[in-house]
DNA sequence: CGTTACATTTACGTCAACGTCAACTCTGCT
DNA sequence: AGCAGAGTTGACGTTGACGTAAATGTAACG
């Protein structure tokens, strides 16, 4: 099963990240590890939160958004204006992301564009050297 | 034409930035407007180079890292060895932009399976609320 | 000529996101 | 009992990307 708990260092292994980097994110509530004393053990849940925060980084989200995007997953589903105001802001985060998307595809056609562009260039070089 | 060039504070309203960023970006490097005496005018070559660095920021990429970008647009095509090693900094470039719209796909995917999810949630709240 | 608006340099301040000690505390082994 | 190794809590340090304040410059307008 995947419900094992995982130690901090087993953590980190697991996913490339130090120890004050989880700890930092328990202290900022985007990971709540259960205690056994004073040590933590980290839960399927956890390892899950961990999977988006460290993706969100990845997108240049700051901690602070991805926070906001946790709670999206974390939704309690008896209050209906509480799950309404989560499903309008999971609506305009997904919004975001899909300019987001748009932007990146047209970044990806304008590099393609430079390395024609720079082959073009080598092809001429080589031509010149011979 | 768009060969006008802006003051600091033109450019500003033109990308919503502030001048200390601006300044910034030229002490880095990033940007090298013409000076008239001892004041910035920032050439449409500036503008297309900030729209890139902004764009880049957008994905979390750092300064250094999009420094790097802009040279692969400023390449000067008479050293083999140069352009060659501009070009596969390109590709690597590239590369990863092409994962990072994977991940971005994968994303959205799961955001959207979680809003059908609160479309479920809230329809039935409805329906006990008769 | 004075003032207003915009700009400049220099320099210190700030905030996020950790890194890096230091000084313990447990736990398990031998 | 002693020790190693993993883990803990402070607390201060660092880096990137600017903010902000102070002192000064300059162009143009009434």
């Amino acid at each position: 099963m995947t419900n094992e708990t995982l130690t901090i260092s087993q953590m980190c292994d697991a996913f490339g990240v130090t120890a004050r980097t989880l700890r930092f994110y328990e202290a900022k509530e985007l990971l709540s590890p259960i205690r056994i004393g004073s040590r933590r053990l980290f839960t399927r849940r956890d390892r899950a939160r961990l999977k988006i925060i460290l993706r969100g980084k990845r997108f240049g989200f700051s901690l602070e958004d991805i926070r906001q995007v946790l709670d999206l997953y974390e939704r309690d589903s008896t209050n209906e204006v509480q799950v309404r105001h989560t499903y309008d802001l999971a609506k305009a985060r997904l919004a975001q992301m899909e300019a987001q998307r748009a932007e990146l595809d047209e970044a990806i056609k304008e590099l393609k564009a430079e390395l024609a562009e720079g082959e073009k260039t080598i092809a001429s070089l080589r031509q010149a050297a011979e």
